[in-house]
DNA sequence: CATGGGATTGACT
DNA sequence: GTCAATCCCATGC
């Protein structure tokens, strides 16, 4: 696996967002494989990028291929890739991770045992792999943080697409992505998900 | 300089 | 289901 050039996150956000899933990311031993994206755009209100360019704004609009890290509730750093040309504001959050290597590292950092607690949100997933906000505007490709390509394409229909999850405006828009199936998947679940080894979800209400 | 609002999580009813 | 924790930053005086 290599990293991902500049030129893979130089595209529409909503694209980036969808071929992400299935890559990996790396900081020090820990490594998790991206299975819940949300792509943000300066075109509609969610996206921080929206009011212009900030002090706080300015990764989004820099080149594409960099990390936006930023405090969240006042407790949490949320990561995201830094996606089409330089002077366009958007980003992908990364929302959740299937871990893949330093499980005893993650566990550690976060105070719990269950592997699908571990990454299952994007403040948790931060928490896990040590990202902090130090690693904003850090360069994906060359920096501590590392997003490897996927060796693949994804079957049709293995991908879900639903709304946003925690914003107010711009709600209605289905940038939401995630692996069908993936119990590392953060909640709640996007329409459409399937539990692995499912049928058909149960429906019936009693 | 004061204020208000989050791209969340975990604990509790 | 409800709610508090707690920091950064944009905005307005």
């Amino acid at each position: 696996m290599h990293p991902l050039p500049a030129e893979f996150y130089a595209r529409p956000v909503v694209d980036v967002a969808r071929e992400l899933l299935g890559c990996t990311i790396v900081h020090g031993r820990a490594a998790g494989m991206i299975v819940e994206t949300e792509a943000y755009h300066e075109g509609e209100p969610a996206c921080h990028a929206f009011v212009g360019l900030t002090e706080r704004t300015r990764p989004l609009f820099g080149p594409p291929g960099r990390a936006y890290v930023y405090r969240s509730y006042g407790i949490h750093a949320l990561l995201n890739a830094v996606c089409e040309p330089e002077g366009v504001g958007a980003a992908v959050l990364i929302r959740a991770l299937e871990p893949i290597e330093g499980i005893e590292e993650m566990r550690s950092r976060r105070g719990v045992a269950d592997e699908c607690e571990l990454c299952s949100g994007p403040g948790k997933l931060t928490q896990a792999l040590g990202v902090e906000l130090e690693h904003n505007d850090s360069d994906l490709g060359t920096g501590p943080v590392r997003f490897l390509a996927r060796a693949r394409r994804w079957e049709p229909g293995a991908v879900t697409a639903g709304p946003r999850v925690g914003i107010t405006r711009a709600a209605e828009l289905p940038w939401r992505f995630a692996l069908a199936g993936n119990g590392h998947v953060s909640r709640p679940r996007p329409l459409g998900w399937r539990p692995a080894g499912r049928a058909a979800p149960a429906r019936s209400r009693g």
